[in-house]
DNA sequence: GTGAAGTAGATGACGCGTCAAATAAAGAGT
DNA sequence: ACTCTTTATTTGACGCGTCATCTACTTCAC
């Protein structure tokens, strides 16, 4: 009954694990340092107010918003309290279901979000976007898809097939 | 002289930008959260400890760590205290640069690693390399290495070409 | 109705990572 | 030797995101 060889990466995945990581570490790093110096606002502020300006009246409930984004609830309602400090958002009580509430865009935060657009665009595109073809841009989409799909429909996580791992060295 | 409407996405990029983030905040938490629960790890963590592993004696000054990993030397020394009162690394003084230091690994930091390793595979391949098909990996491969590319010959990030972006507004 | 579940959201503690500033030693130029 | 700059590392404050926990309202069963 001994325990079998793991399943190592071959030479090939590998690489593409490695890169896959240096990839995200750099072009996410890049992305958000190039919209803070330029507007102020953090990536996730920015998702949050490009969310809310597609909505209906610039609101969402907040369980709804967290859904949509695939954040916590605990993240988002930490995140909109730092916005709401800042005067970029507010939150306003729910009539129908008195636990729930919305969150709303301000004025000050859709100015900022109109302010920031365009140059987000320009760091998106030099980081990520134009440094591929068609093609290539074409694949990371399928490959964003498929593994995100992986994601949707109850995926377990693997269970750790073994119990005692430190105890056996 | 009026501002040139912004470069926006067209649909393909959009899915492809929505997908890449998608699929890098879903895979990074999943496999997070795998590496903590089966071992008490975090991906740092072990990130550091491969590193050591990997490097004669099991040690690596740490400004030359922190390049290798393209972290900032803060991040490091961050971590690198943390990890040491959990004894998973030790810290000891350079004797030719008496500014410097090299991180150890300790004991029980190689037996963490060893003891994380086969379960961190089978995630890492369940949540992605599984996932795609050769063509798909390589695909992957490539595209970040374009990307990684990039930033590698002083690249630097596009200046904001407005000088007073939130006054137009 | 009354009580048990379930749901919406907030909160506190904690690990993580960034920037800015401090410390401190090495090396360069005079 | 004496300043000046550069390099190695640390530190503190702060924003971020997670988990576990808590509050409060709603829903459903009986």
């Amino acid at each position: 009954m001994c325990m079998a060889e793991p399943n190592w990466l071959s030479e090939d995945e590998q690489r593409a694990w490695g890169a896959y990581r240096r990839m995200v570490l750099r072009v996410d790093a890049a992305i958000a340092r190039d919209l803070t110096r330029d507007t102020g606002l953090s990536i996730p502020d920015y998702q949050v107010l490009a969310e809310l300006s597609a909505a209906p009246d610039h609101q969402r409930r907040l369980s709804d918003l967290a859904n949509g984004m695939q954040w916590s609830a605990s993240r988002l309602s930490h995140h909109v309290s730092r916005m709401e400090q800042r005067g970029l958002v507010a939150r306003v009580g729910c009539d129908e279901d008195a636990r729930g509430a919305f969150v709303v865009l301000s004025e000050q935060g859709f100015d900022a979000l109109k302010a920031a657009a365009p140059d987000h665009v320009v760091s998106v595109r030099h980081h990520l976007i134009d440094r591929l073809t068609p093609g290539q841009l074409a694949a990371l989409s399928e490959i964003g898809q498929i593994v995100i799909a992986h994601f949707g429909e109850s995926c377990p996580s693997p269970e750790s097939s073994k119990q005692e791992v430190a105890a056996k060295n």
